[in-house]
DNA sequence: GCTTGCGTTGCAAACGTTGTCATTACAGCG
DNA sequence: CGCTGTAATGACAACGTTTGCAACGCAAGC
C-alpha cells in the first residue's frame, strides 16, 4: 500500500476546498486572495470564502513564500547585549518599526546578533534572515571587513549609521545606510547657545568608538569654534552614555578655576546626570547653568527642568528602513541603492536652557 | 520561446550546485544539513560545502517549509497600544522570549495585535502567526468568547494567564496558559511582614479587570485575615498600575486617623509611588513604615530603599512558553495540552521592610 | 451568421527542497 | 566465485499555491 490516498478529508488547503466545492484549485486561489478576487463570480466566490471560514482555512505560507519569491516578513537584528528593550534608542526604533511595518501588512522579526565564531558574518545574517524577506541591522558597530563581506547578500538589506565606524564615508560604500543627523542637531543647539549669550560652554561626551557620539561632538566643536568660543580642556570629558558619565562629568568641570555657564551632553541620560551633579553642587538649573541632551527620549519632558535636546527622529527612521526593504523586496528590479539617507534632527526648546545671566558675562 | 530555458545560471540553489559538481541535488541537500552530511562522503561534501559558500548559497526558505510543514519561527503577539517596549512586564518577557528561541535556533516574530473590526479573533490570529508556527499571546485580556474561538486555531499557542478573564478558572479552559503564582507570591510577602510584627497593613491594589491585580490582592487579603489583622477601608486604594497610583494611595493612607505601619502594593511602580509620597509627607521608609512591591523590576534595586518584593519570574516564564510552542511544533503527535502551569514566584527581602518598632507596637 | 471581445474557469507547469526507495559499487566472508 | 551487508548516491515523487495560457460560453456588433 503506497501511503494513505484517502484524499486527507482532515486536511485543509486549497484543493481540498475545490473539491468539495467542484471548482478548480485555481479558482479557490483567485477567490481568497483580495487582489484576484474580482476575477471569480460573485456568488462562487462567495460561497467559496464560506467555506474557508467553516474550515478555518489558512494558506500554506511556505508553498506561497515559495511560489512568488517572498515573504511579508523582515527581520531586525538587535545586539545581544543586555536589556535592549528598555533602551530608549532600541525601545524606540524597534516600536517604530513594528509601526511601520504593520502598516504595510508586514510582520516583523527580531533576532539577537549571536556571533557563532565558525562563520563568517554574512553566513550569520543569512542565517538570520532565513525566513524573511529583508534585514535591517542595527546591532553592534561593524568593522570595514564585515560591511564588504555584506555586499554579497542576496536580500534587500538597509544599515544604520550608528553601526559604521567613525572614520567610514557611507558615501562611498555601497550599501544602504540611513542615520540620524547629528551633525546639524548638535550644531543647532550649540548655536542656541551661543545666541542665548553663552560663551564658556563645556562638552559631556559619549564613548570613543560610538559614531553618534562622534558626529556630535564634531557638530559642537565645530560651531563652538566658528564663534571663538572653544571649550578649555578641563570642561571637556567623556564616557559611556550613562547618567554616571553626566554626574563625573559635572563633577568634574565645577571644580575647575573657571566655570562654564552652559554645557552640551552627548545624549539626554549623560545630560540628566549633569544637571543632578550639578544640582548636588548647589548649581540651579537653567538658572546657573544651562544644559543640553540628545534624543529626546522619553524622560526628556518628564524630568525637572524638561530637558532642551535634539529629537532623534528614530520613528521615521524605522519608517525609512522599513519603506526601503518594502520597496526593493516587492519590486526588486528597480534597486536604488542609496548610498546615505540623513534624517533632520530637530531642537526642542525647553527648560533646561535661558539666556545668560548679565552677571556672567564679561 | 517558452521563457528563457538556460538553466539561470545566475540563481543559486541546491540544483545549480549539483549541476555545477555532477551530482544529484538529494546528495547536495544530504550534505549541506548537519543532520545529514554524515551519509555523503567527506570529500564530496567538503566540495559542495566551499561551492555553496562560494555561491552564497542560502536554502529557499519557502521550499523548505513548504516540505517540511513548518518552520522556526514563533509568534508573539503584543499589545499596540503604547510603547511597550519600555514596560517592565513586556520587555522583560520579550528579552526571555528572544533568548530561550534562540537558544534552540528559533527565531522570533513579534507582532501588535491590531483589531481589523472585520474578522474573527481567530482570523485576525491566523493572519498574524501566518509565517510561523507558533504563537505566545500576551496582548489584551481575552474574552470567553475568544478563548472559544481559539479553540479551532490550528497552530500550537499558549496564553498567558494574565490575558484571561478575573473569573475564569484556566483549569477549565481547554487550552494551555502559563502564568505566575501571584497568590502564593502575594501570600508570603503579606506573611513576611506579619512575621516581622506589622499588624496594620495597608493595601495599594492595581486596577479593576486586572487579572494580576486580582491574585495579588486575594493573596494578600487571604493572608492578613488569617492573621485577624484586615484592614480598615480607608488603607486600601486602587488604581492602575502606575507610580501615581502609589502616591494618590499614599496620601490618602497617611491623612487618615489611624496610620499603617507597613504596605502592601500590587506592583513596584505603585510601590514607588508610594515611597515617594511617604518621603514627602515626613515618614521615612522602612523607618516609619515598610513598603513591598510586586514584580522585581529593573528599578527594585536600583532605587533608594531597595524595594523588598516579589519577583516576577518573567524569564523562566518565557522559557516555558517558548518550550511548549517548540515542542509541540516539533511533535504535533504528543501535544500534552498544559491546563495551567503557574510558575512560583519567589520573594526577594531588600531594604524596604524593617521590624515593626516597638514604639509603634500596641 | 460570423467575428470580436469579455467574463469566467480549468489545465498544467512551475517554485526549491526533502525523504523514500532503488541502485550501484565494493568489501568481507564462506 | 557467489552471497550478504553496508556505504554512497541517484531518481522521483511529493509539499500547496500561483499564474500564464487556453478554452468555453455568451452577448454585442457588423
Amino acid at each position: 500500500m503506497p501511503r494513505t490516498r484517502a484524499t486527507n478529508v482532515d486536511k485543509t488547503g486549497i484543493v481540498q476546498i475545490a473539491a468539495r466545492l467542484g471548482v478548480s484549485p485555481s479558482t479557490v486561489s483567485r477567490a481568497l486572495r483580495p487582489e484576484t478576487a474580482h476575477l471569480v463570480r460573485a456568488d462562487r466566490r462567495k460561497a467559496i470564502m464560506d467555506l474557508a471560514e467553516k474550515q478555518h482555512f489558512s494558506p500554506n505560507a511556505g508553498a506561497r513564500m515559495l511560489r512568488k519569491g517572498m515573504n511579508a516578513t523582515l527581520t531586525v537584528v538587535v545586539p545581544l547585549d543586555e536589556n535592549i528593550f528598555f533602551s530608549e534608542y532600541y525601545g524606540r526604533f524597534l516600536a517604530g518599526t513594528l509601526h511601520a511595518a504593520a502598516a504595510r501588512g508586514w510582520g516583523v522579526q527580531i533576532s539577537t546578533m549571536r556571533r557563532n565564531a565558525g562563520s563568517s558574518f554574512r553566513e550569520a545574517m543569512q542565517l538570520l534572515s532565513m525566513d524573511s524577506s529583508g534585514l535591517i541591522y542595527l546591532a553592534e558597530p561593524l568593522s570595514p571587513q564585515q560591511i564588504q563581506e555584506l555586499k554579497g547578500f542576496r536580500r534587500p538589506f538597509v544599515l544604520t549609521k550608528s553601526t559604521l565606524p567613525e572614520h567610514t564615508n557611507p558615501g562611498e560604500l555601497d550599501v544602504p545606510v540611513i542615520g540620524v543627523d547629528n551633525l546639524s542637531g548638535a550644531r543647532s543647539v550649540a548655536s542656541l547657545l551661543l545666541q542665548l549669550g553663552h560663551r564658556r560652554i563645556g562638552l559631556l561626551l559619549g564613548p570613543a568608538g560610538s559614531r553618534d557620539a562622534h558626529e556630535r561632538k564634531q557638530g559642537y566643536l565645530e560651531m563652538l569654534q566658528k564663534a571663538g568660543a572653544l571649550p578649555r580642556p578641563e570642561w571637556i570629558y567623556s564616557g559611556p552614555f550613562s547618567a554616571e558619565t553626566g554626574r563625573v562629568g559635572m563633577a568634574r568641570i565645577m571644580q575647575g578655576p573657571e566655570r562654564p555657564t552652559a554645557v552640551c551632553c552627548a545624549n539626554d541620560e549623560i545630560a540628566f546626570g549633569a544637571v543632578n551633579a550639578a544640582h548636588l553642587g548647589g548649581w540651579r538649573c537653567p538658572d546657573d547653568v544651562s544644559i543640553v541632551g540628545f534624543d529626546d527620549g522619553i524622560w526628556a519632558t518628564a524630568c525637572q527642568p524638561a530637558l532642551t535636546t535634539i529629537r532623534q527622529p528614530l520613528a521615521d527612521l524605522a519608517e525609512r528602513a522599513v519603506g526601503l526593504i518594502v520597496e526593493a523586496a516587492t519590486n526588486p528590479s528597480r534597486s536604488r541603492r542609496v548610498a546615505l539617507d540623513d534624517m533632520p534632527a530637530p531642537m526642542m526648546i525647553r527648560d533646561s536652557t535661558r539666556p545668560l545671566r548679565p552677571a556672567d558675562r564679561r
